[in-house]
RNA sequence: GGACCUGUGGUGCAGCUCGGAGUGCACGCCGCCCUGUCAAGGCGGAGGUCGCGGGUUCAAAUCCCGUCAGGUCCGCCA
């Protein structure tokens, strides 16, 4: 017996008593899936282990139910002639002349966990550890270790050094809302859970590490989505002496080697687009490649127009294939969303082989129709969306109206992963005239658009870059600020003044000025990840215990109040619930 | 903060438009029968505040209002 997976209590798993010698007599351990009972004289016990499902053959009765935890000794044997199940991976064979030992009993689960029928989440979530024993949980937090496996591997085998990093830290009030922790000892005061271990791994570079990695747990405490859990994992990087090029080419070894492993199929490339290409194309800075629709522009054949609503800065188009068959309702549904996104409106025409019909066709000059008419090559019984607005607003409204109705589930295959590069630095202006960071305001701008700093803000580049996997964006990263000059000039344009930056981020401007290497880095999030290759719709399918919607634990009631005694150390009084 | 969808024995559904006795289906559960089943089969049985509260009505699972829970999305997530 030199099975790994030998204890004291058992032989082997389940799954490999087919490979092992007839005649042996072997004891395996695990739950009664299901019990057969064919009289007094015969019953059949399927028990399932973590590698799946064998039949014990019981020569009398049986007093078990299902999910007993049993110890069930016997003699692996050829299933009689015409009672192999191709089903089973161990259905040539059953073991017989069975002892069966009960190590546990059990009351009937609240729900089946053959799998055989959907169970409502909320009663999943509330006996989690019924649910894990189900084969898809089981593969799914498998398929999860051998992926941080594979990415802890790759990360290693290029010279990353893994280092951990606190959970509790310092507010830095900027970015996500953090989960906050009081402390005991210093009455008023509060740590942070870390939204990432962004600050933590440049000092780090400071402190020279020069090639860092760590699976992080990351914490926001943000609405949450199917994509989104209040605490989530990352693999997080960051390293000096590189540039853009060299940390893509780390993140893309990792992601490679990660799919290999999940999928079996490594895959060929990783395309690159810039922001200002997606966001032109596919209205979006995470486009999905795997399905066509791509926006186009018309603003050259309606630069004259006469029709007003076609009169803006920008007119853009997607072709919806075979939309024409749209009803009225439908099309009614879809200016909505439109409106919903801002739009000020949505015009559609069906193209037929006599021209187009639409409420505004009659208005279109022989050109301007012509031009639609072409969209994306669009052919009778087609629809074509336009859209007439200022550019980024026309791009988003046909980006989401392009997603809605034509976007297959994230995780169906191809797997169509892209990097975005050159995000702008600055996203809009806010209410005192200030540029928006994009990203966190360590960014590094780029190289050719630092003298727009001051001048043109809203046109500067950033080196900031993200990974998309089928319009899921999986991770972002940038070249930081290493300068003082260019960080100050940075903050200026945020309207941070001195005394501000220091408060916030002293400790790292502090770190800086003693020697700071040239340093970048990337973060992307492992349960994405997990979750398509698993062919999951959401990541709480790749979560062992994740949160409902509204942030709770039915499992556990969490969150939950705390005694009066907790909250005296702590120094809180609790808020009245209202 | 907002929009939409869902809530009916333990589980999954149908019933809701168009109000008329908790009606139905599948699985599970309990009991009995059954010596080759594996979605076992046969017979019998238990199990319900139709999420909760209010309103309309002679009468509400069904219509209306509110509320709670779950989900999808917008906002939010530097």
């Amino acid at each position: 017996m030199n099975d790994v997976d030998s204890t004291s209590l058992r032989d082997l798993l389940v799954a490999r008593v087919a490979e092992r010698e007839l005649g042996s007599r072997v004891s395996v351990c695990g739950w009664v899936a299901k019990r057969r009972e064919h009289g007094e004289h015969l019953a059949f016990l399927d028990l399932r282990d973590r590698s799946g499902i064998v039949q014990a053959v019981v020569p009398g009765s049986l007093d078990v139910r299902s999910e007993y935890v049993v110890r069930v000794t016997g003699t692996i044997s050829a299933r009689p002639e015409g009672t192999v199940n191709e089903r089973l991976v161990t259905g040539r064979v059953e073991l017989t002349d069975c002892e069966v030992e009960v190590l546990s009993v059990a009351e009937a689960p609240p729900f089946q966990l053959d799998e055989r029928v959907e169970v409502d989440e909320a009663v999943r979530l509330k006996y989690r550890y019924l649910d894990l024993r189900r084969d898809s949980m089981q593969q799914n937090l498998r398929l999860r270790a051998r992926v941080n496996a594979a990415l802890r591997a790759a990360m290693d085998a290029q010279d990353f050094c893994e280092v951990e990093t606190p959970l509790l830290w310092a507010p830095t009030p900027e970015g996500a809302r953090e989960f906050v922790v009081p402390s005991r000892l210093h009455a008023g005061e509060f740590y942070v859970l870390p939204q990432s271990p962004q600050i933590a791994k440049q000092l780090l570079m400071v402190g020279g590490f020069d090639r860092y990695y760590q699976i992080a747990r990351c914490l926001r405490d943000e609405d949450l989505r199917a994509d989104r859990q209040f605490e989530f994992t990352q693999l997080d990087i960051e390293a000096s002496f590189v540039t853009q090029d060299d940390i893509m080419g780390f993140v893309s070894r990792a992601v490679l080697d990660a799919a290999e492993v999940a999928t079996g199929v490594r895959p060929e490339r990783i395309d690159t687009m810039t922001w200002a290409e997606a966001l032109d194309l596919y209205g979006t800075d995470k486009p999905d490649l795997r399905f066509g629709m791509v926006l186009q522009d018309l603003s050259a054949a309606f630069a004259a127009t006469e029709v007003k609503a076609f009169a803006a800065p920008v007119v853009k188009a997607i072709r919806v294939p075979e939309g024409a068959s749209f009803t009225r309702s439908r099309l009614d549904a879809l200016t909505d969303q439109a409106k919903a996104l801002g739009a000020k409106g949505l015009a559609w025409f069906r193209v037929g082989e006599d021209g187009l019909d639409s409420p505004l066709a009659r208005f279109l000059t022989e050109s301007e129709s012509a031009a639609i008419s072409r969209v994306d090559g669009a052919v009778a019984g087609d629809l074509v969306l336009v859209v007439a607005d200022e550019h980024a607003l026309a791009c988003r409204v046909l980006g989401a109206l392009r997603l809605a109705l034509g976007a297959p589930p994230v995780s169906e295959p191809p797997y169509r992963y892209l990097w975005v590069t050159e995000f702008p630095m600055f996203e809009g202006l806010d209410d005192d005239g200030n540029p928006i960071a994009a990203h966190h305001p360590f960014t590094m701008p780029h190289p050719d658009d630092l003298a727009l700093m001051e001048s043109d803000p809203l046109r500067v580049r950033s080196q900031a870059y993200d990974l998309v996997l089928n319009g899921w964006e999986l991770g972002s990263g940038s070249v930081r600020i290493h300068r003082a000059d260019i960080q100050a000039q940075v903050f200026r344009s945020l309207g941070i003044s001195d005394e501000e930056a220091e408060s916030r981020f002293g400790f790292l401007m502090g770190a800086f000025k003693y020697g700071a290497p040239p340093h970048a880095g990337f973060a992307f999030g492992v349960d994405r990840l997990v979750a398509i290759f698993a062919g999951a719709e959401t990541i709480r399918e790749v979560i062992a215990f994740p949160k409902t919607q509204s942030g709770a634990d039915p499992m556990t009631g969490a969150p939950k109040e705390i005694g009066a005694r907790q909250l005296r150390d702590l120094h809180l009084r609790p808020a009245v619930k209202g």
